[in-house]
DNA sequence: TAATTATTTGATAACTATTATCAACATGCT
DNA sequence: AGCATGTTGATAATAGTTATCAAATAATTA
């Protein structure tokens, strides 16, 4: 398991539980996962695992920003672990959620809109609602 | 109450209702509004409202995309009165949002980004978290 | 305007999602 | 190994959302 996920547990005083790793480690090969789909997961390797648990450890993640949410329109939460900004393809028809790299150009584009505002901003968002390569052929 | 709104209602077999006009004329004066927002507001008007009617319209009016729901991370979502698109500024403070104009660089810049992963694009949202200016400076 | 039909409303039950509680247990430290 | 503290799993408690249905209302027609 990665030295740097240990080493920020730790800073935060969060325990470095096998049922945790285990969640960092789904989210790591998923990509993105809901609630559900992190708990049916993690379940194939802790059989007794409880909801509550992922919950909380979610939560906990959260808190010390190893994780975000991915909040998004008519569907549950996804959470990702965090790495460099980048931006997001989501498919309207399969939820599939593809990682785009955010050009330089669009973040200083935002935060010029913002501070016309006089507003702090400190993180952007965007969004790209549509149909996957897969979907648009399928239809 | 707009004839264009009226108009689309009927389009949609939508009755014009009291309640579901008062439900549209909140979302009007507050911008963005959370369920619980907008049915303590109606509930001003039509004291005996459910808040299942409130559910059940914005369900409807989601269906006829008179409006649009609003997924925020760490709080709930809001619905909002389709008009032009439009960016948000979202304060991590006070929860106040405030539209601004998505400029058009970042629109084609993002749907060039989405196209090159062969991703049919529909709709494109843009959020900028941060502190907004009052809550800036009364920190 | 009265009758007819379809939709909506309000009350509330049912269901789903999330958080709180707590004793047993595991981890990290000395 | 022994101690302190955080975590887990079970489950109760809350909170949020959807389903049900009879009564009421809106829209349409005669
Ligand atoms: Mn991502
Ligand atoms: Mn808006
Ligand atoms: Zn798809
Ligand atoms: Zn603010």
């Amino acid at each position: 398991m990665k030295l740097d996920i240990i080493q920020k547990l730790k800073e935060h005083d969060l325990k470095v539980t096998p049922q945790r790793l285990t969640i960092l480690d789904t989210l790591n090969r998923y990509g993105h996962a809901s609630i559900d789909e992190i708990y049916k997961e993690v379940k194939k390797v802790h059989l007794s695992i409880s909801l509550a648990t992922v919950y909380k450890n979610i939560t906990s993640l959260l808190q010390v920003k190893l994780i975000k949410e991915l909040a998004l329109n008519e569907a549950k939460s996804k959470y990702e672990i965090i790495k460099e900004p980048h931006s997001h393809l989501i498919c309207k028809k399969c939820g599939s959620i593809e990682d785009i790299n955010l050009s330089e150009q669009i973040e200083q584009n935002a935060s010029k809109l913002a501070s016309a505002k006089e507003f702090a901003a400190e993180e952007t968002e965007l969004n790209i609602y549509g149909l996957c390569k897969n979907c648009k052929q399928n239809n």
